[in-house]
DNA sequence: CTCCGTGCAAACTTTTTGCAACGGG
DNA sequence: CCCGTTGCAAAAAGTTTGCACGGAG
């Protein structure tokens, strides 16, 4: 079975005295499909059956608990994602003609390297690491 | 020597059919400054003499030249940055507490891993990179 | 019955634009 | 002179908040 993302949600927004409602249940379900970091307003285009202000609110209660993660990308519309606390560790590619982001995974070898890279890095500085992001940034298949 | 920014940043201009006004050259001087990626508040504290509005249109025609970046932070306000053309390349600190930004340098087998991990990357997507860049995400020294 | 969550509209913040004056080439 | 650049103020875009209603526990 797949891990149970709706359980695990309940259970962080518990921790966070917050409720799992319908309208959060729901973003948390779109964002599962989505599969990519999406805009507000494609929640709106996916079907969310909220109110703009709602989505924001329950998003923000939803990053808040740890189940969600508010990104930015190169046009100025913020982009949200499951936290990898509920999805696989995995990495970005941005298109910086139209802002659009998809997911990518790398192979662990890689990923064994940047983890010591890390490690190395925050010997050497006063910053606390808890997580890496790599962003590739270039053109996508749409605009390219 | 060091290379000389301000003369490539009037040929990236030139090549855009714009100037280097002393408005353009000012925003360079304080970006090569700052060291780190600024917002456009500070930008006005460090003693940019231009109105906000100039700051905003100088940097969009340097962005557009190619000579600066701009990054958002997990605050909301845009961060500019020199071009890696004209500075060093180079990954971030980011602190999720204040957003601020600090600049990091990998060693070069994790360069060197990762430019494999990006070649091997884009030939299994229809995506073309253009450049990397890691995040480390994590809390900084003020606010930990 | 009591709160929390919601929708709507208004407020707020950040960024962009219109317009008239300025200034370097 | 002329055209690009600037400052100011207004507009636009994205996000947040106040308030009153409605629904869940």
């Amino acid at each position: 079975m797949t891990t149970d993302i709706h359980g695990t949600v309940d259970q962080q927004l518990r921790r966070s005295r917050q409720r799992y409602t319908q309208g959060r249940r729901q973003l948390v379900d779109l964002l599962v499909g989505a599969g990519r970091p999406v805009t507000i307003p494609e929640l709106l285009d996916l079907g969310a059956r909220q109110s703009q202000s709602s989505i924001y609110r329950n998003l923000a209660i939803l990053e808040q608990a740890g189940a969600v993660r508010r990104l930015t990308s190169t046009d100025d519309t913020g982009r949200f994602e499951l936290a990898e606390e509920l999805s696989e560790h995995h990495h970005h590619l941005v298109c910086s003609e139209c802002g659009g982001i998809e997911d990518i995974t790398l192979p662990d070898e890689v990923e064994e390297a940047l983890h010591e890279a890390v490690t190395t890095a925050q010997r050497d500085r006063d910053f606390a690491v808890d997580a890496h992001h790599l962003e590739l940034v270039g053109t996508c298949g749409d605009c390219g």
